[in-house]
RNA sequence: UGGGGGAUCGUCCAAUGGCAGGACAUGCGGCUCUGGACCGUAGUAUCGGGGUUCGAAUCCCUGUCCCCCAGCCA
């Protein structure tokens, strides 16, 4: 018989496996992955998958825009089907370019192409203005001159059913007429609107003749002053929609209510209805996640901008140092579902540490230095130590790091009496300084007055070149280190919860989401030693700071002479751990002591 | 009797009439030149009540609780 080519053999192949394995469990799906594959299957829309994503351009995508992005264009990618990137810009006092832009280059960093389908609401105004038109001839639409206040009033309550407006029931001629002249221009804003005519009696009060057309005499971002009405977004997401020829349109649950507002526009025009499904909207504990919410942030200075590293915003997180896979591996992660719910950070966090575990170059770094004078050490001496570069990947090899007489550690790393399970340096204690020797704290220098550790007397053992004693001699604690005549001065940002709440929208009574803002959310630390290796490190660079955690050059204030470094997210701090729980206890016996 | 939606470990998501499972978090242990990573291990859940069924988180009845909606915003 003739060998079979590679390619049958793979086939073959897996056919084994699969004939070995009758019943492959199926993939994880969420339900509207269910809904979407039943209708592939079924040939609905020709078995097509068509999505998109419609932000309006008012402000920065944030992590639970990314949550949406990799459902509508996961689901479309999963199908071999398309996604569309398009912009809901129908009120242009809200809207601008810069928007438009920052939202592109955050879903492009976030790993997504759109290629050339790239669309705006905008560019369909003048066939929504003719499907208005349409309307209005088969009696569904009609011209209402009631103010805002009066609309109100005749919508009704929750409980109570509306009253039909008096301009209810005008003409089509008159209509026609009248919505020509809105588009004309010869009327004021807010004194007339095209309404729908549906049910002023509906339960769900987006059937009680909801607006469709309104009067703004304002300039637009793309269109400029062409318009002076312009629609409102449930005419123009279902019909933009629909003209795109969208098969499954994702939203999240707060359009439940707009659903039966979405069919009805498209089935009184019957153009090609695609399906509205929604989903729970992703919540974080520890931040808000909403334009408005970020922008008041913004506005009150509490934070510096949207790309602030604290901003749960996509540029926020990007320049606080997160990969894009990470946010979509943590999309992917939460799952999509229907109640509403709030995503622990921790676990955004550990699912970042996991990625920038396995990718960042390994550094040392200190951040609050003190001084260590190695006595033994030979005045003018520096050697190169190996250093790895990361474990995690034997590909990244090795650097050089300068060791000489004087050193900086971390202060933390000492105490002068130190408490229980501490292993780390204290007077007469030996530690390993990774990669270089062991050392012995032989005494302590304090600053006279303030009584303060100034600097660490240690003595060094030769024998421990590169970090391990030839007698086999053991030590407890690994310190990292900078020399200190090599180090580079930096500034490094630390980053806590934006919130101290959970959930900072639940507020008591009186209060204000922006009362429950952490005090400590930005700490700025300046004269940080870095070791010589980062001194070409470019903004936007990631690395990890050997057991501090994972830092990335700030890509906004950083400089070449002056470094900005962002902490991105500790390292799991197990030591951190054994002192919350040891300050737990002490606080606990002393509540017992006080009771007793 | 406004309308719409939802209740599963502490958290998020599965189980689609057949042993309630995974991840995070937490505890304990191992390993370690990062108190990192890694490995092992433990505990914790079907909103309440009734019913159908050999069998219910899932189906039925009933109650409770939670979320969203009264922009000429999206």
């Amino acid at each position: 018989m003739k060998p079979n080519n590679p390619k049958r053999d793979d086939t073959n192949s897996k056919k084994t496996r699969d004939s070995a394995n009758p019943t492959p469990p199926p993939p994880p799906q969420d339900f509207i992955r269910q809904i979407v594959e039943a209708d592939v299957m079924a040939g609905k829309h020709g078995g097509k998958v068509i999505t998109r994503f419609p932000p309006e351009p008012n402000g920065f995508l944030h992590i639970g825009h990314a949550k949406a992005i990799t459902i509508d264009y996961g689901i479309a990618e999963q199908h071999g089907g398309t996604y569309h990137l398009r912009f809901d810009d129908t009120n242009p006092t809200k809207e601008e370019t810069r928007y438009s832009e920052a939202i592109q280059a955050d879903i492009r960093w976030l790993g997504y192409d759109w290629g050339d389908k790239l669309f705006h609401a905008s560019d369909y105004f003048d066939q929504l203005c003719e499907y208005a038109v349409r309307l209005i001839h088969n009696g569904k639409a009609y011209v209402c001159d009631l103010n805002g206040e009066e609309m109100r009033e005749y919508r009704g309550t929750l409980t109570e059913p509306g009253r039909p407006s008096p301009y209810r029931d005008r003409t089509v001629e008159e209509n026609l007429d009248l919505f020509e002249r809105m588009k004309n221009g010869e009327f004021e804003d807010g004194s007339h609107t095209l309404r729908a005519k549906i049910d002023m009696a509906s339960g769900n009060l987006n059937m009680r003749d909801p607006v469709i057309y309104r009067i703004m005499h304002a300039t637009h971002h793309r269109t400029g002053d062409k318009w002076c009405i312009y629609p409102m977004y449930d005419f123009t997401h279902c019909l933009s929609d629909s003209i795109e020829g969208i098969t499954h349109s994702f939203c999240d649950l707060d359009f439940e209510d707009h659903r039966p507002l979405y069919d009805w526009f498209l089935d009184q025009l019957e153009v090609h209805h695609p399906q509205q499904i929604e989903f729970a909207r992703l919540n974080l504990s520890y931040t808000v996640m909403s334009k408005r919410k970020l922008a008041e942030l913004i506005d009150g200075n509490l934070v510096t901008g949207w790309d602030d590293p604290r901003m749960p915003t996509l540029s926020g997180l990007r320049r606080r140092g997160f990969t894009p896979e990470a946010i979509r591996k943590f999309c992917e992660t939460i799952g999509v579902a229907k109640r509403a719910s709030v995503v622990d950070i921790a676990l955004l966090e550990h699912i970042l540490r996991e990625d920038l575990n396995r990718t960042s170059p390994r550094v040392m770094a200190v951040l609050k230095p003190l001084k260590v004078v190695i006595d033994n050490y030979p005045e003018d001496q520096v050697e190169e130590m190996e250093a790895i570069n990361n474990p995690e990947d034997e590909s990244a090899g090795t650097r050089s790091v300068p060791f000489s007489r004087e050193l900086y550690v971390e202060r933390d790393d000492f105490m002068e009496e130190p408490v229980k399970k501490f292993y780390r340096l204290s007077p007469g204690r030996e530690v390993r300084l990774r990669y270089a020797y062991f050392i012995k704290c032989e005494s302590i220098v304090k600053d006279e007055r303030t009584g303060e550790v100034i600097e660490l007397h240690c003595t060094y053992d030769p024998a421990s070149r590169g970090g391990n004693s030839p007698d086999g001699r053991k030590v407890k604690a690994t310190l990292h280190w900078v020399s200190a005549t090599h180090a580079i001065d930096a500034e490094v940002r630390l980053f806590d919860n934006l919130f101290t709440k959970e959930n900072p929208l639940d507020v008591e009574d009186s209060k204000h989401f922006t009362d429950y803002i952490n005090p400590d959310s930005l700490t700025t630390l300046t004269g940080c030693k870095l070791e010589p290796s980062l001194k070409d490190a470019k903004p936007g660079e990631r690395y990890q700071f050997e057991r501090l955690g994972y830092f990335c050059i700030d890509s906004k204030d950083s400089q070449t002479e002056a470094p900005v470094v962002n902490r991105t997210v500790t390292l799991r701090d197990t030591w951190a751990r054994i002192q919350k729980a040891q300050t737990n206890q002490n606080k606990q016996k002393k509540q017992k002591n006080r009771s007793n």
